[in-house]
DNA sequence: GTCTCTGCAAACCCTTTGCAGGGGG
DNA sequence: CCCCCTGCAAAGGGTTTGCAGAGAC
């Protein structure tokens, strides 16, 4: 049996799970409830993909032209999700960063340089290690992010067949 | 007295070593040795620090005032060294990348959100892991990079005396 | 002499910010 | 009603590009 485990694509956490999450989260610090908000969270749950603010802005319009959403909006509100631990986000050089729901366990990235998808992955091992070597250098960890980057099977399969 | 030979040499070995390298690259490509290609190495080189495009460009303003190198040339050579494998760069989300030679080993990082600071770390164990993990999977892995981030032993205990 | 490389400045891309009006609690 | 949130547009920060002259080969 593997610890390996890939694509935590069968959700864990229901949606109004998350939402009420995010109210109690907004409810305590004081801030307000948006339809703009609540459309930007339910974006990104319905989406498996990793998102960038531009194509969770391009979604949501396409979605819903009515509500005029503006970029800054997507972005203040990324960042106010990425603060409560709601998203978390790769970077992607100067490029920019994708996001995707953080409320999903933990796991590392396997990026295929031909097609740009990205798999998910958690190996116990690794994060075991992880914790021996801040423990023995007295580093306080607070995250860590792995991407293996390389060419998927049905990219090298694609590639045969050509 | 004899000449003193230290540890120091390795290094001068390993950069002529490094410029016959880039020497070559630039001619099997019908490109040009400039003063400012050298510089930039060079000072890539000599620095233990990973360092962003603008650092570098500082380092050489102030060493080679005369040489008026602008930041346009540093990108442009920094992507040159990138594309040949020369240096590798890690990022950081919208703010930029970070670059340093990547003729060294392979090493993952730990980086401080307190004081920047970049620590390199090697374990064999994680190297074995993430190849399971790929040859499982079928997926061709090409390269890899891991940070961890968290507050680094010296600036704990700065907070901590404070 | 040819053709690449350079510095400069403008352009670009992504992200953040200032502002006045809109809307949640 | 208060004051946070929004869309808009302008500003910001890092990176790239067009250009004409300088320089490598």
């Amino acid at each position: 049996m593997s610890e390996i485990t890939t694509n935590f694509n069968d959700r864990t956490i229901e949606y109004n799970q998350l939402l009420d999450d995010f109210k109690s989260l907004i409810k305590k610090n004081n801030l307000k409830f948006t339809i703009q908000r609540e459309v930007i969270l339910e974006t990104l749950y319905n989406s498996d993909e990793h998102l960038t603010p531009e194509e969770l802005h391009r979604i949501i319009q396409e979605k819903y032209p009515e509500l005029k959403t503006g970029i800054a909006t997507v972005y203040r509100t990324l960042s106010l999700l990425e603060d409560s631990n709601i998203v978390t986000s790769l970077s992607f050089g100067a490029q920019g960063k994708k996001y995707e729901l953080g409320a999903k366990d933990h796991h590392d990235h396997l990026i295929c340089t031909v097609c740009g998808d990205i798999t998910e992955f958690v190996d116990e091992e690794i994060e075991k290690r992880q914790h021996k070597i801040t423990d023995e250098l007295g580093f306080k960890m607070l995250d860590h992010s792995m991407q293996i980057y390389g060419v998927c099977k049905a990219c090298q399969e694609k590639n045969k067949s050509n």
